[in-house]
DNA sequence: CGCGCAGTTGATCACAATCAATTAACGTGG
DNA sequence: CCACGTTAATTGATTGTGATCAACTGCGCG
């Protein structure tokens, strides 16, 4: 069974009879480790299996020209590529920050279950929906607020995401980013980013020591960052 | 039945029954139209119904304290609020740029017929995903692109999807947008949009009096947006 | 021990925001 | 039919955020 928060979160669907459960339970797959920077996936890749990711962190990315822009981070319980059972081909790369565990599912088992019960479609359709309100807050991050609350809401992004799967201690969290994977998500040069992480340790807001993030006042950070983590939730 | 183009793209789904089909023909709905600026939905507000786009244009957007960031247009043949189905609230306001006219399908009979059959499902999903591809394209729009290219970029998107619904007469479409909207969509001031604009005309790259658009040299503007359309096909 | 990468710091430059006017287009009412 | 108000588009001047270039430091690792 791939990572139970998932398995949670599907479960938690009204109407699944026991069978689905125990078709989620009993999820064929074969775990696979990556090494950090290696790719799950590369664009124009047509994948056979779905990646559930148990452990470390990934990132969806694209090279251009001269720039990396990351799109979005997966960390423990997300399923990068549930789309590719609609759409079979890799817009952009799939990139591991770190070590990364990862569950592989075959297409064929999930479109077989899927095909069966409307309900599982139910319970996996918004798996992909929770990855589109956050794509938006993206959108609004990159186009409207400036270095410091960007990278902030970010951070708090992250935390309120880590917090949802348990891996959250008292506002610690770790993750595998440089400061290069921070600059290239918030399309900011590596410099600047750290000048903007730099100010925000300044102002007492966060620690980060190594890979160690710690929200030293998550609160002000969030106002600052101008972050509501309900569209994180459903 | 509402838009033809969105029934005719639900119907090339694989593994529909007859049975489906007719479904998706007889879907009941009213049809309502909306005034320039006004908004179909608020943030926090929980719809009944989702609306499909049958003319005019909506954005998706918030206000933040002093500035509007759009998210995402909507053209014909969309349904912006799809989403409502598994996550009640809207996150952000749905407003009408010009005179739109949309069809109201009611929430109660989406669900009925959604649970009834897993292969509906699987023809819903997709309309959300198309979605999600185009925001990743806006994240990195917003994320790694200058002004020129990301104005650029957004009349490429625009311009070929509609094309996809037919509403391309050899490059030239008509948009409701004042460049206001276009700068709250690209992260930019008025001024700024407008400067680019006219950058965009000065090259003779397109041509733009008042709500007619006209993309003289498709081609050398895809050039310069980076622009590949794959993202908005299945 | 030295190589390389991540992080830090300083100096300079450019893109785009802001502020401030001006022009054009369009309706409406006198 | 013109005066006026309103909204959109345009232009110029100035400011500032963040990029770029260039060292330099500290640390982990072979």
């Amino acid at each position: 069974m791939p990572h139970q928060m998932l398995i949670a979160r599907l479960r938690s669907v009204t109407g699944l009879s026991e069978q689905d459960q125990a078709k989620l339970e009993s999820m064929p797959h074969t775990i696979k480790r990556f090494a950090p920077g290696e790719c799950l996936a590369r664009q124009g890749d047509r994948p056979v299996s779905c990646a559930v990711v148990m452990g470390g962190f990934l990132s969806r990315q694209r090279v251009a020209s001269d720039r990396i822009q990351i799109t979005s981070f997966y960390i423990p319980g997300d399923i990068p590529d549930l789309h590719t059972l609609h759409f079979p081909e890799m817009d952009r790369d799939l990139r591991s920050i770190g070590t990364s565990i990862i569950a592989l599912v075959p297409h064929s088992y999930l479109r077989e279950i899927l095909a069966k019960s409307a309900a599982l479609a139910h319970a996996f359709w918004p798996e992909t929906l929770i990855h589109t309100a956050i794509y938006r807050e993206w959108i609004e991050n990159l186009g409207s607020r400036e270095a410091l609350p960007r990278l902030a809401h970010l951070l708090c992004e992250i935390a309120a995401r880590l917090e949802l799967v348990g891996l959250l201690n008292n506002g610690r969290f770790h993750v595998p980013f440089t400061q290069q994977d921070i600059a290239d998500a918030c399309g900011l040069s590596t410099v600047h980013a750290n000048r903007t992480i730099q100010e925000l340790r300044r102002r007492k807001l966060i620690e980060w020591n190594g890979h160690a993030v710690d929200l030293i006042q998550r609160d002000r950070l969030e106002l600052l960052a101008d972050f509501r983590p309900s569209y994180l939730m459903r």
